[in-house]
DNA sequence: CAGTGGTCTAGACCACGGT
DNA sequence: CCGTGGTCTAGACCACTGG
């Protein structure tokens, strides 16, 4: 059954593809315009603009007004990480999740956090620290900051049971953040809870987050020697 | 001049996010058809399906044919990062760039790197080390390798004045990748040539790349010490 | 089976931005 | 000015999936 289908604008969209990577469209030149796709393809306008709107998206061909579409000369690639509670990333793959808070403590949010927040004056803050395990195996030390201002239920909250991260993410509905990936070496606490030599080298992630404005929390994430983000695109 | 546009798919999208953040619809609650949206909001419902598609794709919503659309309870974050050739990213900064090749070789490809590409057999590579200064200082180390079955004109290419990254992304119009990124401790080649001590934590980035199913390239990235990628969300 | 999202259409008007 | 993409509409049919 050789069905004879309406185009999609999937279909557009991978011939598109085809055609810039058997080079009929250099990196560079112009496509035609909408309309002659819609007419080429025999679908209508619209079709053809979701394709290369997705396209366009994606980073692999520039639209504009009146000058019309071209295929992105040096396309900068978009790696799209998924971050997860850390109890789904230990889950995923299919090792027991244990959590355990090291420490808890209300404080001043400290000068260098203030800054980091964009904030003045004196703010209310938890700090937690704790861990997070992989069939026992310590998997993630977590340092994060919790600003009280925004999220006074945390006040009464004690973090024994729910790891904060999980906690937040079930009160604050989504937010803005920031979040950096870097390498560190492993100081003398990092060394004591992921049972490795000061000095190791380490993946952390940091997370800054706000919600409509208001600064909620600031986590360090250290992870396990040897751990690695991947993804694909 | 208070105009009275029509509604947009974006403003119905922004009035939904907010809806979402003020708890009127609560994680894991049920929103209302697109058909009762586009009333709502007096527009049609390509509209609010325009609307409601995007929230989809960034994780916000989660939507299902006869079920509905409800509002997702651990909201997956996605962090996208842009990877440009490492001279934009250089030159981003305002620092001037510089590349140098440290070595060039014609080998067949190792083992593991087979085994990393799932190919058997013996397959020509060229294996390339060469380094990015910005305002000359060492900025990253950079060891790849390129297959030469699929890119047979990297053979007759010096890559003295062009650096390898920059050179693909000229010829291989846009591809498909798996991209990590872990620390790892300086070698004493790191160390050489990033100007560090042994056993300093760096960053790096490792990307593998196909085009149409054939392997490209392998490279890791090593950045300086105390680099990081951070990206907003 | 029937409700809900998924998509396509044909047409219209708008908005940006070269010429 | 006017060509090109950006968006909206009203209606239609399709496709998945829960009851």
């Amino acid at each position: 059954m050789t069905q004879t289908r309406k185009t999609s604008f999937q279909d557009v969209r991978d011939a598109v593809i085809r055609r810039i990577q058997d080079q009929e469209w250099p990196q560079g030149s112009l496509l035609p315009t909408e309309l002659e796709l819609a007419e080429e393809f025999g679908c209508a306008r619209a079709t053809v603009n979701r394709a290369l709107r997705e396209l366009a998206e994606r980073g692999i061909i520039d639209r504009k007004r009146k000058s019309g579409t071209r295929v992105c000369v040096a396309p900068v690639k978009q790696a799209k990480f998924e971050i997860a509670v850390t109890r789904h990333t230990v889950e995923e793959t299919n090792a027991q999740y244990r959590y355990s808070l090291v420490d808890r403590k209300q404080l001043e949010a400290p000068e260098w956090l203030r800054a980091r927040l964009g904030l003045g004056g004196v703010q209310p803050a938890l700090h937690l620290r704790s861990m997070h395990y992989a069939d026992n195996q310590p998997f993630q030390y977590e340092d994060r900051w919790i600003m009280l201002d925004t999220v006074p239920d945390a006040e009464t909250e004690n973090f024994e049971i729910i790891a904060p991260g999980e906690w937040l993410v079930s009160r604050v509905p989504f937010s803005d953040a920031e979040i950096v990936f870097s390498a560190c070496a492993a100081d003398e606490t990092l060394g004591r809870f992921l049972g490795t030599p000061t000095g190791t080298p380490l993946f952390q992630v940091e997370r800054t987050t706000w919600f409509q404005g208001q600064p909620v929390t600031y986590v360090r994430l250290t992870f396990q020697p040897g751990y690695s983000m991947s993804t694909r695109y």
